[in-house]
DNA sequence: TTGTAGGCGTTATCAG
DNA sequence: CTGATAACGCCTACAA
């Protein structure tokens, strides 16, 4: 009596295992009278079907993934919400999986597809750089979103949805050069050569590069070996460092609003004024960008669009109505009180 | 050629099923050089053993599951780092799964343990109120960490590690009230009247009641039917109500720091200083409250230290090292720069 | 040390 | 419409 199985609820109903079965699945060759009876007991019983006994036998599962980098990270939350509603509508289940910081999505997925059967998988976050070979062995179309560069292969294996990360931060920079700094810190993420923040650093190279404005390695500061690059903490601590390196600088580009916080206290407690003495820029477009005091300038990505335009790209490709594809979304300079013109502040 | 399985992984390896499971698994009695033989060929055919397959036969499988309360939210992240060192430590998988802020924790949990064969299972956060037939149902050991108010009946059929939210929440409006100020709004969540915003609430009038000061509904303001409870737009939205209602207060105490930071903003944008002319005290502890302008006086909770001893405590039940406990850990007031005396501010 | 056979709980495929 | 029965992929006795 310790687990309740099918059989038990066959026997309880006086009818056959498939019976019952059909009755779980909504199966249409069953008489209303006999499943309803069927799930009465069911309820009264708490009887759960075992999951994996169902994957192991199922072929036909309607079930989709979506892959989270990071543990814990809100800018995610939002576009979970809307593929959620998106395989809903489709009447697809959706299994929802945190990927750590420094794990291997495409490592999981695999897994993860062999253990239910996956009809695809959404990637949210991570790298852009994988490897082919573990490309090719998953054998579910899957389309990474949020993530920036791709290789245009001529037959494309996987859809890409993405805001172009180095061009809107080499937007950003602009943003910043024409306010009249010259002298920009950055703030960035190096974890691995394939990360965004990589493309956001190029970006801002890009920027300066095309102004002969020489690169000062002196301003470049990337996080690494923590376990969360994109915190609050890591840019409190780089901000610092930068501060306490008497190195000269007018604006900081944080490339995250977290790390960008980071840096607002950092430099709030040495006594500078944003943007009075300092602009800050951050890159995300998070909540906190709006209710952090002063609001923070960002480049703001069209996330909930991104997700859903992710999330119907993937059931069509699952119906064969469409192919990959890669697609760039444009993201928006939020102007907001972090930032000012140098020498003539707000 | 689809899909791999085991028996192609012997048939390559010219060896029995078992041997290939027995690699797999670390069995003892195979030889270590077949051994050697069947993980190269493994590792060569990139071979994912179906783990619904696994988990169906299994009796003993090491793994404890985790359950979170909330899709994305910052307060559990540290935590879970720590449950899944002490769970490595022991040698057990972990499974982390997320539970959406109206959903039934419990019934994700029984369900879990069906697919997944579970020896413990890990609430992190959520509600203190459960249905008895559900768990009476979850047969393994199981301990709530975070969730305040707890039954305490003779015997104890689960584990709980929280602070007094009420107590807590008494000791910051005391603070509150030390600070001379009478007129305190309070912003809590009301989503269900078994959630901590509840204790907290009641926490709050205690205090109040405790100095015979009149508790005024005009100064109460619960989340509502909003997809996260405790969001700074929940936050900000229900300060710009309290501002439009024209009531008098002098310090706003809002039951967890995403809360404070939106009532700091709606704040802000209404002209009012923090702490000159209204004080803001948050609660939980996150990064946030320190690195927010103004920092956020709050209430701390030892997150790192509740995670540790949650994980502990369950795997030494279920070793039947420990029975199951109710315990409280004290929370810290910490005074930052969002409060201060009234009439005589900062 | 290794291989064979049976079964975990379900669903799919058949006959009735 | 319903009920047996054979898989699904793996683990585990048990036999060799």
């Amino acid at each position: 009596m310790d687990e309740l199985t099918i059989k038990d609820i066959a026997r309880k109903c006086g009818v056959g295992i498939s019976t019952v079965s059909r009755a779980i699945n909504n199966h249409p060759d069953i008489s209303p009278e006999t499943r309803k009876m069927v799930m009465e007991v069911i309820k009264e019983t708490g009887f759960i079907p075992n999951n994996s006994a169902r994957n192991l036998k199922r072929v036909d599962a309607k079930c989709i993934a979506v892959l989270i980098k990071g543990i814990t990270n809100p800018f995610f939350g939002p576009a979970i919400q809307i593929i959620e509603k998106q395989a809903q509508k489709k009447k697809y289940a959706l299994v929802i999986q945190h990927v750590d910081a420094y794990g291997n999505e495409l490592e999981v997925a695999l897994h993860l597809v062999k253990e239910k059967r996956l009809r695809g998988i959404i990637f949210l976050g991570g790298s852009y750089q994988h490897d082919p070979v573990q490309i090719a062995k998953l054998k579910v179309p899957f389309v990474f979103c949020t993530i920036g560069k791709v290789k245009d292969t001529e037959e494309k294996v996987y859809s890409n949805i993405a805001v172009d990360d180095r061009a809107e931060s080499c937007k950003m920079t602009n943003y910043l050069l024409d306010l009249g700094h010259k002298r920009i810190a950055i703030i960035t993420e190096g974890t691995g050569a394939e990360s965004v923040g990589q493309l956001r650093l190029e970006g801002y190279k890009d920027a300066l590069t095309a102004r002969g404005i020489e690169i000062d390695e002196k301003l470049i500061y990337e996080v690494k070996d923590v376990e969360d690059p994109y915190s609050m903490e890591s840019g409190y601590a780089l901000a610092k460092k930068l501060l306490d390196s008497g190195v000269d600088f007018t604006a900081v580009f944080a490339i995250a609003d977290f790390l960008a916080v980071g840096a607002c206290r950092a430099l709030h407690e040495a006594g500078k004024r944003i943007p009075e003495d300092v602009s800050v820029a951050g890159y995300d477009g998070l909540d906190i960008g709006e209710y952090y005091t002063p609001q923070l300038t960002t480049i703001r990505q069209p996330m909930e669009a991104m997700a859903e335009r992710t999330a119907q790209l993937l059931l069509d490709i699952i119906d064969g109505k469409s192919k990959h594809e890669y697609i760039s979304f444009p993201a928006e300079l939020v102007e907001r009180e972090s930032t000012a013109k140098l020498g003539n502040q707000d």
